[in-house]
DNA sequence: TATCATATCGTAATCATTACGATTTGTAAA
DNA sequence: TTTACAAATCGTAATGATTACGATATGATA
């Protein structure tokens, strides 16, 4: 996912494009992994002196609702980024800097086959550590 | 684990076993699957009025870091459970009543190799949905 | 350029969680 | 059993993240 296909999305939904709206959609294009809301509102705040912490919060649920985003919880708090766009997979995640590594490894197949009664709605495997750079 | 194995841990590591403490256990013993703070500060006041959220908060950190209870976010909430204490497997877990099953399936194996350069600490395989009862 | 629904602001409210001094209470030693 | 003391809890307030909302501003469309 980038701006460009994030915006898409949005006007083909009836969402405006503001400008606040493409930064936003910029900082997680450039942040390679995953930040934290508090993060975002600090680099909103920069460009746009006295924002509203509504604007950022909202628009950090509707990307999250529209599947722009996606989030996970690390040290306790909520992070975000750029929802992948490719084939299904997971992440290695970590815990110092945010960034992801791609794992195509996804054990779903087998674990369906074993709870047949159930209704199966989401997963999520996620793997915590230190990237060879942190 | 169950709330004797508990109290052991508790008493070997030097803290003290209040009534609240034997409560809160045993309010996880019967729980059979996942509950949050609030679910459990509601269960103390019945019988604690005027209990103070510091002491259900403070005590719940310690079991976790205690390794007594486990927790994980669900409905955008964190919720607790009483910690396995088999071999390592994973959980179905369903996100109307919180009931838990084991899933022995864990990938991690093939996945350290694909790792070689990085520090893996943690990872979370989760299966969420709705169990047959729900 | 005018219109209008949507987005944002400014600010306050809410909610979960944490903090902290005062008081109470297990625990273990006398 | 009593005493002593550190740990636990209380009562209440502070904190921090998030949400709410009426007023105002602004994209998008005609």
């Amino acid at each position: 996912m980038d701006v460009k296909q994030a915006i898409e999305i949005l006007t083909k939904k009836g969402y405006k494009t503001t400008g606040r709206r493409k930064d936003i959609l910029a900082f997680f294009e450039q942040a390679d992994g995953y930040r934290t809301a508090k993060d975002l509102l600090q680099f909103m705040e920069e460009k746009y002196e006295g924002i509203s912490p509504d604007t950022v919060y909202r628009n950090l649920h509707l990307y999250a609702e529209m599947k722009i985003l996606e989030n996970t919880e690390l040290n306790g708090e909520k992070h975000f980024r750029m929802k992948c766009t490719t084939h299904h997979h997971h992440h290695f995640i970590c815990s110092s800097c945010g960034k992801t590594k791609e794992i195509n490894v996804c054990p779903m197949e087998e674990v369906e086959n074993k709870l047949p009664d159930y209704r199966i709605e989401d997963h999520k495997f996620e793997i915590y550590g230190l990237c060879p750079s942190c």
